[in-house]
DNA sequence: GTCTATAGGCGGATAGAC
DNA sequence: GTCTATCCGCCTATAGAC
């Protein structure tokens, strides 16, 4: 596992290490807000307010309201890439690997899916520069998955014709877990990371592993 | 087909019967907006002026910014329903009509992706009732979906353990195509379609009909 | 580092002429 | 039905005391 911690399911994990206590309490802070009512709508007072302070103390921290959510941003597209690959680098066939990506990656987005949504939908509120620094990473992300579907038609595991078109297919299925995505639902991350796997699995014509499907 | 006319491709197709003209120039500056802004970050000026009219003209036609959004959801929502039942009703097997619906699904959301996308990512902006009622013809979309793999394994054409779990699955991939989706890519809205399709029967355990995949 | 106070500007919506 | 002008509130960001 690539988890870091028994508060894994907590919104903020991924901040743990974020320095000193106030910018970390801002930066969870805005996470919430951003992920209820969106970048735009959420107000610097709200943030504070949600961290306990004054409006001004936010700017002792942070710049803008835009480089929180760049913060935001850039820590949870570190962690989606080391996800995918760690995943790529573990498990024994390439069917084992893909496996493994596609659960850790829907899991996360399911587990995390407050910060999920900032990181996933909230992109076009980025600067200039930030967005394209971030897009680097999402493109990074794109290549492992085709990296992966590659090596699983090579491996004779997969029947993929169009490898780019399905690694979309597939990643896009997986982001938009932290869309409808709700804790009081049926089904833990852990079941749709499982419930995912398989069905990615016989998207690619893989070998179903229909023990965890059932 | 379902399509409605050679202007299908127009974010606004779906407006043509709005009067009067000045209403739905609106409603088409606005689709535009909130496609690029979103709804908050988007102003009643800059409505209006893509409309070519003065800020206050909007308020002639609708009460407040938040109308101008309902209707373009009601009416996008419209749509796909519409979409889905259509193929519903139509085709020989349950693979066909399934594959019809993720196919003229998946386009529309292609090839309207402008609309689709506040259709799909700016319900929260919404007011309380003009959700609710948005959210019922969402339900409506999830039962066609999950009717569908229901009849194709009493039919015995698909193998699908989770049925609820698959439903879900199977829209979040075609809804994120509005996400994705950009003109100026390397596949039109048919050939996402085609690909989607394919995928999707796959994922339920169908018959692949690969002659269209390869 | 955090506060109170506020500058300075923008945005939704309205009034009233034409 | 459309315009110009404007109200009034809210928002980001800063100044300056403690």
């Amino acid at each position: 596992m690539t988890e870091t911690g028994p508060d894994e399911a907590v919104p903020g994990e991924s901040f743990g290490g974020v320095t000193p206590d106030a910018a970390r309490r801002l930066l969870l802070a805005a996470v919430e807000a951003f992920a209820e009512r969106g970048f735009h709508a959420t107000t610097t007072r709200d943030i504070a307010s949600r961290a306990g302070m004054s409006p001004a103390a936010l700017y002792i921290h942070y710049r803008t309201k835009e480089e929180l959510l760049y913060h935001i941003s850039r820590v949870g597209h570190e962690r989606t890439v080391c996800l995918l690959t760690a995943a790529e680098q573990s498990g024994h066939s390439v069917t084992e690997r893909l496996d493994g990506a596609v659960r850790d990656f829907v899991r996360w987005h399911a587990a995390h899916h407050t910060t999920a949504r900032v990181v996933q939908y909230e992109l076009a509120a980025l600067g200039a520069e930030h967005y394209a620094e971030i897009v680097t990473m999402r493109r990074r992300t794109e290549e492992v998955l085709r990296g992966l579907l590659a090596d699983g038609v090579s491996a004779g595991e997969f029947t993929v014709p169009d490898i780019p078109g399905t690694a979309v297919a597939v990643l896009s299925l997986c982001i938009d877990v932290a869309r409808w995505f709700r804790t009081d639902g049926p089904r833990t991350p852990e079941e749709i990371g499982a419930l995912y796997a398989a069905l990615v699995l016989r998207m690619v014509g893989g070998e179903p592993r229909e023990a965890d499907y059932q």
